[in-house]
DNA sequence: GTTCATTTCGAAATCGTTTTCGTTAATCAA
DNA sequence: TTGATTAACGAAAACGATTTCGAAATGAAC
């Protein structure tokens, strides 16, 4: 039940074990009589190259490591998909794991891929990512890495965004012109630079439209598990402090959705008194009621453009070229349901 | 920028190869002193070994393999999640891999992660699996393998499950036992193991309460990713085919929640007119409104409990033990919500 | 028959660790 | 002093595939 080798069949058929090599991978200085006796057999005694043998010889295992805040999420769960059809596609695994939101955790495993060696690593970092000392260990190994969805600016690697700014821009544009005058904003955690954007996009339409930021109107929530325990929390909060608020730009669908839980249970109505704009276009906003307007964020498509680059970044390094960096941003869409006017 | 390896640390330290391994594995047959030098010099230079070559020596690589249909499914990435922490914990690594529930791209997987030599695997099965000839193939090869939630009852392996017959009979009878009198059942596809069970479970509920069972009253929905369109095509289909049903027992939530929708826009009250449970627990089902009375599958558990069982065997495997396979029947829970009385 | 090119193959080094089995030198017992 | 034991280290053989560099054998050309 031994696993087959080169050696057994070159002993079986009295040639060396390095004209079988060659034999099975088509070198030219094989005799065309060689190459068929020796596929023959390497197919009928169901031979399967050692995996770890060809790793140490050509240094690469055709594996990429993966680095997710979370995998239960439906937006991360779709570029997980994304990233491993394409890898499967060009031929290589995903190991996959889950920061929880640690920057403790997320060092850790940095670690772990780099001595795993994997050939490169899609990461999108944890909220509590402050420094990057982790992520430069390993551009400096030369290992290529693209970052996706949640990125530090600072670190010169590619990049796989959406223009969050825009984006909430774009959906608080939209709270104004059905009519709002009093636009709160539920943002994301303070590190993550798609909140800490998505923020700059709210505030940027407000003053555009010369109305005041006020900055008692914006609420925090971490966006983790309790998300949706969060919404309807900042739902009730806000309904206490405000109630002249007649719009919100919430940072993700699942505390929208947990506030328009909290209004429905309370009687607000939703879009006649406060008016709600997500974000993601999570599969269930378009379920609930009233269904949610949000923005779209491409998650499968992603997952899809972060492997490619990545990919490219692996086949310049074989090739000895240098590595060229890209920033590449992924269109959004504003989808209009019956949260808004 | 070329890594450390121990013939480097040998030859600053003028020692040999040997040595250094040992003094790092803390072997007993060196000196104390000896050890301290090389494990600073390792330190200083962060020596970390390199894998592939310690795969090549030990033949294992603390990496395992798993195989879903959907990661885009929460009940799905609960498992991953589970499956993902655990591993971790013990050392492992999880290659991720998407059956689309494909019973051709799950041939090809799990030959594609044989060849890359994983510790073990991790397995739910495609709708579309009906032979079990890959699954032996890893028997064949010694590898520890284990099935959870989609199994195969036929293949010897260990398998991690929920009772979905005993769930379904108890969400029949709570139908039942809450004053329903006709009731439907919206069933999974007709290969996997559970979607069986789940229907048996319905059919015995209704024999053992001496109300008829009516095959017309059972609709089949693949439960891919167009479950909810599902749900609202044979809720449509049922309005048409039976006005006198009064209870309907779902395979999975999001199909009955695209049902729930359906009779919420055709102005059908739930559950006065009627009453619906569910399958899962989805997180969404005790969100909408009317909220879903559904069985309780703990995914993030079965995930544990499968990798712990996987670590078992591959345990068992390196101590030259006898594998010894084991069915793992996890709790299920009835979560009473408004959908039924 | 000599020279040169071509075809076909293999020996051996290599990748970096692990592990077996010696070997040396020192220590101890008698 | 001799023999036996112990402590500390290294040489070398794996693990299985890849690849470089020759070497032999054949054929062609003169």
């Amino acid at each position: 039940m031994k696993p087959v080798t080169l050696k057994e069949i070159a002993d079986q058929l009295n040639i060396s074990v390095t004209t079988v090599s060659k034999a099975l991978k088509d070198y030219p200085d094989i005799s065309k009589k060689t190459k068929a006796l020796v596929k023959e057999l390497a197919q009928t005694l169901n031979y399967k190259p050692n995996a770890f043998a060809v790793n140490l010889r050509t240094k690469e295992s055709k594996t990429i490591g993966l680095i997710i805040p979370e995998i239960v999420h439906h937006f991360f769960s779709s570029v997980i998909k994304g990233i491993v059809a394409q890898a499967e596609k060009k031929g290589y695994l995903v190991i996959i794991l889950q920061s929880n939101e640690s920057y403790e955790l997320e060092k850790k495993q940095i670690q772990l891929l780099l001595r795993q060696r994997v050939d490169g690593i899609l990461i999108s970092l944890a909220n509590g990512t402050a420094d990057y000392n982790h992520l430069n260990d390993v551009l400096a190994q030369d290992k290529p890495l693209v970052m996706f969805d949640k990125i530090a600016k600072l670190v010169k690697c590619s990049k796989v965004i959406i223009d969050d700014r825009k984006a909430a821009y774009e959906a608080t544009q939209h709270l104004i012109d059905t009519g709002c005058k009093r636009i709160a904003h539920f943002r994301g955690a303070l590190l993550p630079q798609n909140s800490i954007d998505r923020f700059l996009g709210y505030k940027k339409a407000l003053l555009d439209n010369n109305m005041p930021y006020d900055p008692s109107l914006v609420y925090i929530c971490q966006c983790g598990d309790q998300s949706f325990e969060e919404g309807k929390m900042n739902a009730r909060q806000l309904l206490k402090d405000h109630k002249d608020v007649d719009g919100i730009f919430i940072n993700t669908d699942m505390v929208a959705i947990g506030a328009i839980t909290e209004f429905n249970e309370q009687g607000i109505k939703i879009p006649e008194d406060i008016s709600i704009v997500g974000f993601s276009n999570w599969f269930m906003s378009s379920v609930i009621s009233p269904s949610l307007s949000t923005i779209d964020q491409p998650g499968y498509e992603m997952g899809k453009a972060a492997f490619k680059q990545l990919y490219k970044e692996m086949q310049q390094l074989k090739n000895k070229g240098p590595i060229v960096y890209k920033e590449i941003v992924l269109e959004t869409a504003l989808i209009k349901r019956q949260s808004t006017k």
